[in-house]
DNA sequence: TAGATTGTTAATCGATTAACAATC
DNA sequence: TAGATTGTTAATCGATTAACAATC
């Protein structure tokens, strides 16, 4: 019934309940949409807007409640017992994400790391596990995995999500420079460097250009 | 004048761009519209779009010219003298950024990085020489750098940016999960991997309750 | 030629924003 | 109360897609 809601809105409440966790550390009891919205870049429409999907409602004298938001945003984006994340690629990306990850959030864990390079497998590294790709199956099974990170080179990207696939996994993150060929049941984000890259590039020269103009 | 180009249109290019690097490997010297639109997951109307925008023409007999595109593409997207990357925050992230995109392309060089940690400056990683941060300004200005790298962590990210900003930077590459506050002539783009996961993960969650109900 | 694709305009779609009555 | 904000609908905006004449 919630199916309208779109990935934008999920990555939008995600920032809001960072900036609500730094609020509330900072003693906040109570926020109004517009100090949302300079924190997180969006109007502060779009943040009553999102809160009104959401379902939380605030008071026109005192704002949101910041625990309030903070319990309703939990609520709708995680899941009651968390979710357990798969990686596949121990490189130098992989391991980054490891120590990115471990220990952030006890909602969602990357319970096991895979590699098809013997030398990388059978340790522990930032708290996870290094299994041979021939675990792979077993160990997603086990460990009821419901989310695949893809860190390995370009060409071994397709195989490995097809295999992430067929083991149940129905949301994978995607660090490698291709677009994965995917059923329409699996959802697929790709975090592509090197189109980021070149973006900021050109738009770095597009802003020195108009700069210059002046 | 090309004012009007948006990011996006950007973004599909350097797809496009790399979709034709592995057609020109294989010997393809023409392409249909929809054959670029299966591979870069868009609509061939759309890439049809993208090429007037950017000037190149095909031919209805034979499509479009495979290295004609690629050097149309790179005319537009690339600097012609390159241009010069740095990085600020050499931990496990940045690391791998530098392994990342050595050697990849001649056109975005990262060549200097830099941390506030005494014990990560003064070596060479991946190619890259990484000094102190009181060493910024200089060689920025040295290697005539015009984009900047944030991979250090969300407390430092702004006071950070600020400083690239200040050198003249107008482009920045932001992996610290936090929104920069920044002039209207600089762009950031924000790789934020954290609110990624956390979407992947919910519409894993969807994608695995729709299934059930099958 | 017949069939398919390009180039480009018009129509559609979805998301964002503006607006304002209701509320505190 | 007066002033500001919430909740929500209507208007706007921009990007995507459909459509089709021109072209090979």
């Amino acid at each position: 019934m919630n199916k309208a809601i779109s990935d934008k809105v999920i990555g939008r409440l995600g920032q809001y309940r960072r900036l609500l966790g730094r609020l509330a550390e900072e003693g906040a009891r109570f926020v109004f949409s517009h100090d949302l919205a300079s924190m997180a870049r969006v109007t502060a429409a779009q943040v009553r807007r999102d809160l009104m999907v959401l379902g939380a409602s605030g008071n026109p004298a005192k704002g949101y409640s910041v625990s309030g938001l903070l319990e309703d945003i939990e609520a709708f984006l995680d899941a009651p017992d968390g979710q357990n994340v798969a990686l596949v690629g121990v490189g130098n990306l992989g391991r980054a994400l490891l120590a990115f990850f471990a220990g952030r959030s006890t909602k969602l864990r990357i319970v096991a790391a895979f590699d098809a390079n013997p030398e990388k497998t059978g340790r522990v590294i930032h708290g996870c596990r290094c299994y041979g790709m021939d675990a792979l199956e077993a160990e997603i099974q086990r460990e009821a995995v419901t989310v695949g990170v893809i860190a390995v080179p370009a060409d071994a990207a397709q195989e490995i999500a097809e295999h992430l696939i067929e083991t149940g996994i129905r949301g994978l993150l995607n660090f490698a420079p291709v677009r994965l060929s995917v059923p329409a049941n699996v959802y697929v984000e790709d975090i592509d460097m090197t189109v980021s890259m070149e973006r900021v590039a050109y738009m770095a020269r597009q802003n020195a250009v108009s700069l210059e103009k002046l």
